[in-house]
DNA sequence: CACCCACTATACCGATCTGTATAGTCTACG
DNA sequence: CGTAGACTATACAGATCGGTATAGTGGGTG
């Protein structure tokens, strides 16, 4: 990746998360970004490669985030139970929001401008809900064998639930809300 | 409203909901309705306005959806108790999504695509979600009356989650199961 | 019959959209 | 020193954007 590429994609980015992807023209990620237009297609080849290209980068991102938070909790507690683990998932989706996002989630806001299912950004999208729901059902057979998926999908109801909670600003610190609700949930049906 | 200006609304919700805002133009609502642009500008001064006329039309019907199903609940069992109204809100937006939405939440989806928050389509949205705040923390207070906030902010966070869920396609039928989550929630809590 | 109003049809405005072409500058490397 | 590649600057093509103007049609009402 070139440093105007890399300029080019932390730009569209941007813009792309706070206003919406048809909303944003190619020239004015090229001006935001102090590259030409020209530099911006010799990259990326067209817009909505681009598109892919952010989804991709936001969607590496955040797994490396969370792959991060959990592997350290692992490094300060040596045998953290399930429950723990779970709710560090929680943990980290606050600490993400609170810094990368206002305006929810940058998949499903996506997800809300493209229609056509055989768009390429669209198994970017579906594969990051995938691989939080198998997250979530795989730590909730941790606590319940019997009624992971059942559990699982009651964390993914939760935690998207909060995600657009915190970017329509309903009411404070929902992704802290969802945490607790779920820490009831396992204490539920844990042990 | 006359005749056109219906099909109009009726041809913008449409392709609003299905394509995204600003991914359909006038000239394609215009044609998709069977009505010129002349029409529609006579009837709704600017694609704002028919955007706001459109969410606002959403909400309204989905409001309207809503208090009929509670109606209709109470007509039945005459004296239902407040658990039984939180899960008939459930039933009533599994009926609904089954019907008008299978792209998820159309002022999610809106929200997305509007950036600016003086933007007058940004009331109708966040208004429709305090509305439903509102409710479930009101029927809330009649389980619990002094868990009342807590219990309606998870429901309203199990009752978005599973809107997302629907609208990609993540599991099967996620507003039931939220709705069965919601049961287990006001058997811990009520009583 | 005359009038009004919602409507259709069509052509156009300026602005902006994605995408491309040409020409030239800077820097790192062999 | 010379070359290659990443870059800037600028201009433009073709299409579509939101929005407007003009002319004419059809049905209902006084």
């Amino acid at each position: 990746m070139t440093p105007a590429a890399g300029r080019a994609l932390e730009a569209a980015g941007k813009l792309f998360y706070e206003r919406g992807i048809h909303a944003v023209g190619v020239d004015l990620i090229a001006a935001e970004a102090g590259v030409t237009k020209k530099t911006l297609y010799d990259r990326f080849g067209s817009k909505e490669q681009l598109v892919v290209e952010y989804l991709a980068d936001r969607d590496e991102r955040w797994r490396a985030f969370l792959t991060r938070w959990l592997e350290e909790l692992e490094a300060r507690d040596a045998e953290p139970d399930a429950a723990a683990r779970i709710l560090a998932v929680f943990d980290a989706s606050r600490a993400w929001t609170a810094e990368h996002s206002t305006k929810g989630c940058s998949m499903v806001n996506a997800h809300a401008e493209i229609s056509d299912p055989s768009h390429p950004a669209h198994p970017i999208i579906t594969g990051q809900k995938r691989w939080m729901l198998d997250l979530f059902t795989r730590l909730a057979g941790e606590v319940d064998q019997g009624r992971a998926e059942e559990l699982g999908r009651s964390l993914m109801l939760l935690h998207e639930g909060a995600l657009v909670a915190h970017g329509l600003q309903i009411f404070d610190d929902p992704v802290a809300e969802a945490g607790r609700r779920a820490r009831e949930l396992l204490h539920v049906h844990g042990r």
